[in-house]
DNA sequence: ATGAAAGCGCTAACAT
DNA sequence: ATGTTAGCGCTTTCAT
């Protein structure tokens, strides 16, 4: 698999030296002194918290819990004992008790090709992250990367490790909602469900953008340029996403031609095979829309090796407006603009909205989705 | 800050109807019958799972994790009642216990900039990934954005939630290695760490690519193309990668005029603005080294904007091979390569070594650090 | 306002 | 080989 494999693979050559040990992994009832480098301190726990502010363990929970009804002299004493100990809570007594974990796993099944030559993931991931941590949760990142890789996954989800789930990048046939759902974890989907059923189940939050709406947002665009044989290479149609970007196109063009619309799978790659096909087939043509702009760059690499000029001969707008592909092409690319980190925030907000209990004894909750908007960025490729 | 905030930012709008309450977070004593689809069922215990079979707790727990010394039949019945329960084992539990969490964190600290323009990053994540599930380990990904998040991730890693770290991108200023080993938390750097005396630390484990090696496979390259002015665009030179990569270009051109040497950011913008005041000082360079593919990207551009044509009046060599910068560009570049996802695979490798207590009662430990090689990848550009 | 005590679900000695 | 028992560190009634 790997290239090369450097030094430690095999059971490594120990070092020189007997170097110090830095204390194994047994807590060992040492004495408590905190020898400089001497490494696993026994934590000190909630209890010796107590002991040294002269209360009892009660008393120190409610004060490191926010310290609501306890005397402020007894609190500042607390206080002292915690920073002086150096006191953090053990999270897993934590969470053996109060059933929360201050965490959310986000899973992300998607083929090498795509995760990786997409600054989209990366995006999505920031935006999460940042209204994740602002109320305090942790995010867990889990990567599929095969089949074998659901099973373990979804052993992880219900094993209670995280509160709720964040899933993108759904293919039609994906287990994962079906498997949150058995296990009781709540989640909130990326990108519009497309299994049978899904859009009628009021159970389901997902966050999408308007993919419909910028499809056409881009034929507008190429038709008032005046362009009239317009094509497009579509993500793999077995994601929403796609589809919808798709249907957009159609909206505007519906009686175009079968031949002017090509199958791509995001990657610039495939954005340059599905063009190469176009070209084949319509070499008429004169506007492309490529549903991102991961398969605009490849586009745009074969209409220059074919000779055409852009956008004078072909005009093409990209999907996605990621900056890292869209400034930096030749020319650099017109394209539909979702905000992505944004759609990662409002996923984030709205799970923990859930956790948070928004459910009220009447049963109500929430509205369950929401569709950001697109808009068309301008720049020389159309 | 965002763009636009459609649906669901405020408190938003009940859903109509009264839609059934899937069980709020009360995991409420009901009845064990595992009804439809209400939520919250009381996940079985391994007390449940003992009496089902008719074994003790010890006996069930012991077929759980592997069954060692449990008579088959006695296995099976517990193995029955496992999944007939659908038993999942409380991890908190477990950990409050073991004092293990199966998790480790990986620490990322870079500037948006960065962490968006590049794929180095997604690349580095599914190496660790794959290593980490393989051994069964959770990766917990934290993500610094500002100065704040290092509180933060502080209280997280002290508190006790995985076992180990991996930490990245370390500026020389970075508290995370300190705070990590305060709280005894074993970890690895990517990246030669940088700050003083950290080289003879036989305690610091890193992994790092062969950098200066690379700068010099680099320069080398491009004078055995007859360059002889030769200018390099450096990354930011708080990091030793940056520096590594520059002593490697000055190995091979020691008595070098620093008007050929620009610092750039690791970014394409950051790539361009420091070959634009290469350009103005040195219009006479007849190649650059730039250490980063980015900041390669932004240099053509900039050199394509000034007239010159690459390779034939400046030739350009980059850094990293990622694929989606190098293999796009126009020429396509010419690079030197780092296997970055191997580097990931490596350095949780190393970690996972230590917590499986590789640390004998000698004290003695595997080496500490693996140093990955790189090697030349030839494309248009030089 | 504070303390005492019960337990969350599990593993690991220690019996047997 | 199996069962009994004692905690792991914490929150949370329930008394006081």
């Amino acid at each position: 698999m790997s290239q090369h494999q450097p030094t430690g693979d095999g059971p490594p050559a120990a070092p020189s030296g007997g170097a110090p040990a830095r204390g194994g992994s047994h807590p060992g009832p040492g004495p408590a002194g905190r020898g400089d480098t001497a490494g696993a301190l026994p934590r000190p726990t909630l209890e010796s918290v107590a002991e040294r502010a002269g209360v009892s363990r009660a008393t120190a929970s409610r004060v490191v819990n926010g310290g609501a009804g306890v005397r402020a002299s007894l609190r500042e004493k607390v206080q002292r004992a915690v920073d002086e100990l150096g006191y953090v809570p053990n999270l897993a007594a934590r969470t053996l008790v109060t059933r929360r974990n201050q965490a959310v796993a986000v899973v992300v099944s998607e083929p090498e090709s795509r995760l990786f030559s997409d600054p989209f993931f990366a995006k999505h991931l920031r935006g999460i992250s940042r209204e994740l941590s602002a109320a305090d949760n942790q995010m867990v990142l889990l990567l599929i990367e095969d089949q074998a890789d659901f099973e373990r996954v979804g052993r992880y989800l219900g094993g209670g490790h995280v509160d709720g789930a964040l899933l993108f990048s759904l293919h039609h046939s994906d287990p994962l909602p079906d498997i949150a759902r058995r296990v009781g974890l709540p989640f909130v989907i990326g990108g519009r469900p497309g299994w049978p059923g899904a859009e009628s189940d009021r159970e389901l939050t997902y966050v999408d953008s308007d993919n419909r709406g910028g499809g056409r947002i881009a034929v507008q665009h190429l038709q008032s340029l005046g362009r009239t044989r317009i094509a497009t290479i579509t993500g793999p149609l077995d994601q929403t996403s796609s589809v919808d970007r798709l249907d957009g196109y159609r909206d505007l063009l519906p009686d175009g031609d079968p031949d002017l619309i090509a199958e791509g799978d995001f990657t610039p790659d495939g954005g340059g095979r599905a063009m190469a096909e176009l070209l084949a087939r319509r070499p008429d043509l004169d506007a492309v829309f490529a549903a991102s702009d991961a398969m605009a760059s490849g586009a745009l690499r074969v209409l220059r090796e074919a000779g055409r000029r852009v956008p004078e001969d072909v005009a093409v707008v990209g999907f996605d407006d990621v900056e890292q592909i869209a400034a930096w092409t030749d020319p650099p690319l017109t394209t539909v603009r979702q905000d992505i980190e944004d759609m990662g925030r409002l996923m984030a907000r709205l799970l923990l909205r859930r956790l948070t209990g928004q459910t009220d004894t009447t049963g109500r909750r929430g509205p369950t989705s929401v569709i950001t908007p697109t808009r068309l960025v301008v720049r020389g490729s159309a």
